[in-house]
DNA sequence: ATTCTGACA
DNA sequence: TGTCAGAA
């Protein structure tokens, strides 16, 4: 089943030209008709969830295109893809460290004060 | 009515 | 990311 940009917009809760830029950045190609308009497949469906599920991590634009340019070339690059995915999740950790710190920096301070006022 | 490209906030 | 113009 193919979709318009705007079938397809609807269907990811992404704007059409956030679809647009997308492809401009190389993280989805997509097919025109014979007038020259974009028509989006059923497996790009699945594509664009697992990009914005990459997004949500903080992998930046560049590395998504990485590794959806590699994703197109087919399995071949399955090594590859595997290694920028293992390497993005140590990123991933390291940020979740941060942030666990920067809670309990917080929750200590909170503490302090709570302890004043209970003066 | 809908989408396209390019330019711009 | 979003919006606008002018064309298809």
């Amino acid at each position: 089943m193919n979709y318009s940009i705007g079938q397809f917009s609807k269907l990811t809760n992404l704007s059409a030209p956030t679809l647009r830029y997308y492809e401009q950045e190389q993280l989805i190609v997509v097919s025109r008709d014979s007038g020259r308009r974009r028509y989006y497949t059923t497996e790009d469906i699945d594509w664009i969830l697992f990009i914005k599920k990459l997004k949500d991590t903080g992998m930046p634009i560049k590395a998504i295109r990485e590794y959806a340019v590699l994703r197109y070339q087919g399995d071949s690059t399955i090594k590859r893809r595997l290694a920028i995915l293992e390497n993005h999740k140590l990123v991933v950790m390291q940020e979740k460290a941060k942030w666990d710190n920067n809670l309990q920096n917080l929750e200590e301070k909170i503490k302090v004060y709570q302890h004043k006022l209970k003066k």
